[in-house]
DNA sequence: GTGCCTGCAAACCGTTTGCAAAGGG
DNA sequence: CCCTTTGCAAACGGTTTGCAGGCAC
């Protein structure tokens, strides 16, 4: 059968000299049917189909998603970063210090902020990585 | 003698009900010395004049500190935060990527960004809090 | 069969806590 | 003299590591 769609993990992870594993699957499922996955929470998600996956393998295998591009995380602040797949939509998060809540916003509130980091410093924005801090709606009245 | 200057550090604290002690005064001291310190930096600082002094005094101080509005902290991503003296102008920290660096530039890049949010959520943001994730201009080449 | 990948346990870093003693007002 | 503040040590949450055995290829 001719591969026509997106690449497959197995075909992403091969083309690098990696090995396909359940583990590494269930890992990418659990992040992508999360969305916002601490790691603690994906492997909690896994564990719920394969329940001796260690935590260690969690970590382990986020990084190498990470770095083959399938997965990415972002910073809220408080305790453990928030992992994201790859396919999802590109997002802030605006995290509020009086409550801590958190809202979504659409990546393009800072698109000025990008072009004038590239302007001034020729520096590549990648603004999803940290949440912006602040007091929200609610929490300023 | 009439205080006819800035508020004091003695005065500040007494105003809220706490009291004077030489850790505050020192501490204080060695987060406007050091300009970016991390907790444990602030304590060797201070412990090259007072060597009694424990990392738990640094934490409680700090914390205090933050509530008076003398000091802030921003998130560079990796391990523990870096404190600012209040009195310290404004500015946002660029962490790269790859080389790890961390530029700093002024917090004024953002106020579009800051209007946005305002506009868009009624968001109050605190733009410092954060560092600015993304590559450098030398890592880019 | 080779050697990457995993589970386990221990160590790690940064931070917080409970407690009794010290010292500021 | 009271009550805040401190030092100490232990516990904590999140993460990384070394190692022996297991499994993909």
């Amino acid at each position: 059968m001719a591969d026509l769609g997106e690449p497959t993990l197995h075909s992403t992870l091969r083309a690098q000299g990696y090995r396909l594993t359940a583990q590494r699957q269930l890992v990418l499922q659990a992040v992508t049917e999360l969305r916002h996955g601490t790691p603690d929470e994906i492997c909690s998600e896994v564990q719920r189909t394969a329940g001796g996956v260690n935590i260690s393998t969690v970590y382990r295998t986020l990084e190498l998603l990470e770095e083959l591009g399938l997965v990415t995380h972002t910073h809220l602040g408080h305790g453990a970063p928030t992992y994201h797949a790859a396919t999802d939509e590109d997002h802030l998060h605006l995290v509020c210090r009086d409550c801590g809540g958190v809202v979504e916003t659409d990546a393009s509130v800072a698109d000025a902020l990008v072009h004038e980091l590239a302007l001034r410093h020729g520096f590549e924005t990648d603004v999803a990585h940290f949440a912006i801090y602040g007091r929200c709606q609610e929490c300023s009245s």
